[in-house]
Parts: structure tokens; sequence; C-alpha cells
DNA sequence: TGCGATCTAGAAAACGGTTTCTCAAAATTG
DNA sequence: CAATTTTGAGAAACCGTTTTCTAGATCGCA
């Protein structure tokens, strides 16, 4: 009668262990309260049967999962599968699972997926941006799962925020680009409906043009998703216009080296007609020709820094809550000053 | 009172809609042998009172938990990134949640995280590649838990596999750069310790040479990371050989990518005098110039695949446990005809 | 030697659902 | 209309752990 179901229970480690359960459950979770000798034989008992405890159980009776949930817009970009794969490293150091979902840009399957989360018990969700459902958030803080905004350095009332500010890295965009002399100004973003972060590289570009003199109707503003084909799409939507930017701020890598690609095709020399900044920092900023100018985004870092947030210990979470990571300007080859 | 703890348990809907707890059950998991008013009675009980079921309870009494594993080497590639995310889409579709691990390509690592999952309670088990610790695979089969092997098409004696040949891969870019009258070769692989994959790549790409009499002896191979600095400084070491290369396949996109670089900063013509053929076909197959010719992997589908798989009952599950995708040569600027 | 404090470990009660068993009422049948 | 089947719903057992409660054994110390 070898041929077991789903294998050996903790009784049955008992038993052999010539013991009760209690002892061996408390010899499985470190208990010091138990003797050299008992101590030995369940741990022989347990690996002779290759015993593995039933995590349901665990998990009902403890109330304790030791499970992360995450719900990101999507893996197919890198930004995001970084971020989660610094995260999961992280996490599973101190053995805890995490659960991901993607929600593909869409707050209403977010809402879904968070649920489905709370059922399965997940201790803490980490989250991308700050736009979300309000009843997504109640249900989380009903249900007292402690949540992490990560791309936003803009944590709630509840809840922590581990990331940067979107508004200043489009200020700082804009910046550069105007003290390199330009005055003709596109910008390709992101989706922003329900993109918060989208929205913020946005406002904080027009914005920082807008205090240097320059009209932000001025400024054409076309949005596109995040894939290459958009990016040249975009690109060739602005230089049709009438007045031609000499500087177009893109809202990822993705989207900027989808311009240049553009620009080559119709012949537009980048930088010399035109800059090109893009955001991100994706390994292939170094592929596009000319090397791509971009702001760095500390993805992995978010995730690590999300997992200790998640990790620490309510006391040590105050210090935690709000935490504000740098973005750095890499320049590259694709911006030069303004020529005349 | 109504700051409860962590909310409404089954006992409280039965209770509010004046039935069983036995009957709520019933209602919320579908069964039909419920009159249409208690039913009623119940949703809106359970609605009033946000009433979300415990998981953990329920998998403990059902042994049914809906929860699938994956182990992956890394997120950060996104030849993987892709195939989780078709994975998850697809699960998620059946309200199955996903706990992915990242193994960092090291097996024992592998085993770590696949007993972890055991402990969740998982299902079936997503793997990349066929080369695993025997006992982790033992584990499973003990716990009688599905797994699946991707990235490769051959299916042990037990398991699936979904994904397609590395081998006839390898022998396909041979084919190709044999065809195009070249006859000598480089070739810049993964690292393919405890990588069947990459070693598979390899292995057909010398065979294929081999049977058309080129040595592979003669056939310098070198090993990089997949990082685009590895696929610099592996060209670099290819093109420092006393006999260049004339055509050099490496075994995935970042690799040729960093190889395209390589050569031009050491004045070397993509494809004029060294053809370079990739693997994967990234979206950055796009984006070096010359752009890369390369094999596309499809990603996607192999998640998808592997979902539609484990989702499939016992009976279905037969057809579909082993299963070859083709991948497609695309053919785009950094090959040509040798130079004679 | 005796008495409280400290260890050690077992018995039994949870944890929150699902499932089985049972039975009354309603529907169907001859 | 009686006998039989079907339907609807409750009572109670159960899933595999952890935790609480309890108590015997051992120890320290007066």
């Amino acid at each position: 009668m070898d041929l077991e179901d789903g294998g050996a229970k903790l009784i049955d480690v008992a038993r052999l262990a010539n013991c009760s359960p209690a002892t061996v459950s408390r010899v499985l979770n470190g208990n010091p309260n138990v003797n050299e000798a008992v101590r030995d034989r369940v741990v022989r008992a347990a690996r002779e049967l290759g015993y593995v405890p039933n995590g349901s159980a665990r998990a009902l009776r403890s109330t304790r999962t030791r499970l992360v949930g995450a719900i990101i817009p999507t893996l197919d970009h890198a930004i995001y599968a970084t971020m989660v794969d610094g995260l999961q490293a992280r996490l599973s150091e101190k053995d805890v699972s995490l659960i991901i979902n993607t929600s593909g840009y869409d707050i209403d399957l977010e809402y879904e997926q968070a649920r489905l989360l709370v059922e399965r018990g997940v201790e803490s969700v980490v989250l991308v941006g700050s736009t979300h459902l309000p009843t997504t958030l109640a249900m989380l803080e009903q249900k007292r799962i402690e949540y992490v905004y990560t791309y936003t350095s803009k944590a709630m009332e509840s809840g922590a925020a581990v990331g940067f500010d979107n508004e200043k890295a489009g200020r700082t965009a804009a910046r550069y680009l105007l003290d390199l002399g330009h005055s003709q100004f596109g910008m390709i973003a992101g989706i922003t409906r329900d993109n918060d972060r989208a929205a913020g590289r946005r406002d904080g570009f027009l914005n920082e043009l807008e205090r240097s003199g320059i009209d932000h109707t001025r400024v054409r503003v076309v949005e596109g998703a995040y894939r290459l084909d958009d990016g040249r799409r975009c690109m060739q939507r602005l230089m049709e216009e009438e007045r031609r930017p000499t500087a177009v701020f893109c809202g990822s890598d993705i989207l900027a080296a989808g311009a240049i690609k553009y620009s080559h095709a119709a012949g537009i020399a980048v930088p010399g007609e035109v800059s090109i900044v893009g955001f991100d920092n994706l390994e292939i900023a170094e592929l596009t020709s000319p090397e791509l100018t971009t702001l760095e985004v500390p993805a992995r870092d978010m995730g690590r820094i999300a997992a200790d947030y998640i990790l620490a210990s309510p006391s040590q979470r105050l210090h935690l809550r709000q935490r504000e990571l740098a973005i750095r300007l890499i320049v590259r080859e694709s911006t030069a000053p303004v020529r005349r």
C-alpha cells in the first residue's frame, strides 16, 4: 500500500516518529520547546516519508499565507517584467510566493484580479500607478491587505508607494531640451487614459515648457500604445505637421525607437533635424542608431524595494511608506543642440 | 461592532440569508439543486456583506486549489516574460492563478522553488526545457502534479511538452547559411551548462554543418550569457581568430545585437564581411542596423498552449501531451551570400 | 525534602469552507 | 389516491494543520 494518494500527512510523520501531531508541528516550525532526541526523530521521519506540509491547511489555521499578489499592465513590456523579476527574487528569499496577474491597463479587469487575489488570501498586493477603482482599494482595506503602488511616488492615505515622480521626469526632459535651445516641441505619449504615469510625464513636460514661455497648445501631443509601430505612426503624424518639432519627447523607449525608425525611413536626420528623448532606458536604448538619449527608470529597484516594504514588520513599514527613487537622464546620441 | 477583522464568513451569509451554510456553499459554487428564491437571498446577502470566500479553507476541503506554478530562468529576458504573459492571460480566463518563480538557470534552486510550489498545492507546474533534477520530477510525480515542459518538444515518460525542436532550429540556421555559400562559421551560443535548449541549438547547427562536410572542430563556438555585452565580447573573440568566420549564428537576438554592435565598432561590415543570424525574433530584431535575420520562437503561443493543456480534462490531455510548434526563419538584412 | 518554576509534549479545539448523508416535501406515476 | 421518485435543504463530518489548554516530569532552591 505504498502508492499513496498525495503523500504523507503530518499525522503519518507523528506516528512514525512516535509522538503527537502537535510535536511534529512544533519541530517543523522551529519551536524551541522540544527535546533534541524527539526533534531528531521527527526530522528523520519527515524526510523518510517525503513529507510536504499542506499549505492550505497551514494557511487556514494560522491565517498566514505567505502569499503576495502583483497586478501589472503586462509582462510584455520589459519595464514591468524587470520590476516583477526583482520583486519575486527578493520575496522568494523569504519563502514568500508571488501570484502575478496582468490587467492590460484595464482597471475594471484589475478589480476582478484583485478580488481573486483576496480570495487566495494574499497578504499584500503590488499595484502599478495610482489610478485604481475606489472599490478595489476599499476591498483591500476592508480585508486589511497591504498594498504598494509602484512607478509612482505619491502614496495615498493608506498604502505605500515606491517609485518616482513622473511629472518631475517630464520636466527633466523638457528642461534638457530647452537647454539645448529647442523651441519647437512634440510629444509621443503613452496612452494616458487610466494611466497616471503617462499623464504625469506629459503634464510635467508641458508644464516645464510653459514655464519657459512656450504655450502648451503649440505643442502637439499624440498618443500611442507601447509598440514600435505606434512610435512610427505617431512620429509620422508629428512630422507631417505644418511646423515640425525639432525636439520630441517619447513616453517610452519603444515609442522612441519607432520614432527613430520612422525618421530614418523618411530621411529625417536624428539628431540633426530632430532630437528624440526616450523613457525607461531599456536595453534597446543602446540598439537604436543613433543610440537613444533617455531617462532611466529603476525598474528592478522598485521591485526589490516593494518587496522590502512587504517583508518589513509593521513598525518598520512606517519609515518605508513613501519612497521616491531618482530617475537619471542618460545622454546618448539622439539629441543635439538645435540647429540655427 | 462593524469594524470586523477580516470580513464576513460563509456562516454570516447563511445567517443573513436565513439558510444553512451548506446552501450558501451550493449557491456560490453554482450547484443547480437550489431554489430560485433562496439562491437570490444568498446572492444578495453575500453582496451586502462583501463576502469573499476563504481560498485556503476551500482548497483544504475540496482538494482543488486552482493554482498553477511556473519556474522560469528569468523574467528579464523577453522570451520568457512573453511566454508567461500568454500563460497567465489564458489561465486567468478560467480563474486559475499563477505563481511564478525565477531560478536564474540554476536547477538546484529550481528544486527548492518546486518544493515550495508543491507545498502551496499547485495543481500543475510549467517548467522551461527538459534539464531538471531527477528529484524535482520525482517529487512532482509522487504528488501527482502535472508538469509541462516548454521551449522543448520532447516530453519525457510522464509530463507534457509544448515547444519546438531546438536542434532542428540549429540545423535550419546552418542550412540557410550554407545555402548562401558560406563555409567559415562561428557560433555565439548561450550558456549550455544545464541548458538543453542552448545545447540543442548548438548541436543542431554543428551537425548540419558536419553533414555538409564541415568539420565541427573547425567551427569556433563561444558561449555568453544573454546580455548585449556578452554578444560584443563573444563576437570580438570570434573575429580575432586567425580564420575569421563569414557567418555567425547566435543563440539569441540579444547576443546577435551585441555582435552587430561590436562589428560596427570594429569596422566590420554586416552583412558584407560577416552574416549574422539571431534567435528569438524579439522586437529588437527590427532595431539593429542592419535589421536582424533570425528564427522566430513562438513564445506567447507556448504559454497559451501550455495553459490549454493544463486546463484540459485528463482525457483531452492525452491528445495534447506533446506539441511541437514551428519556428520560422525571418530573413532581414544581416545576412547575405558569401563574398568571393 | 518539599514546593514552585520550567520544560516537554499530548489532547482537543479551532480555522472556514465543502461534501456526504439524511430526510421532509413536492412532484410524478400507475 | 397510494406508491415512488425527485427536489431542496439542513446536520454533521471532514480536510490537515496550528494553537491553546493541560498536565506530568524535571529542575532549582530554600
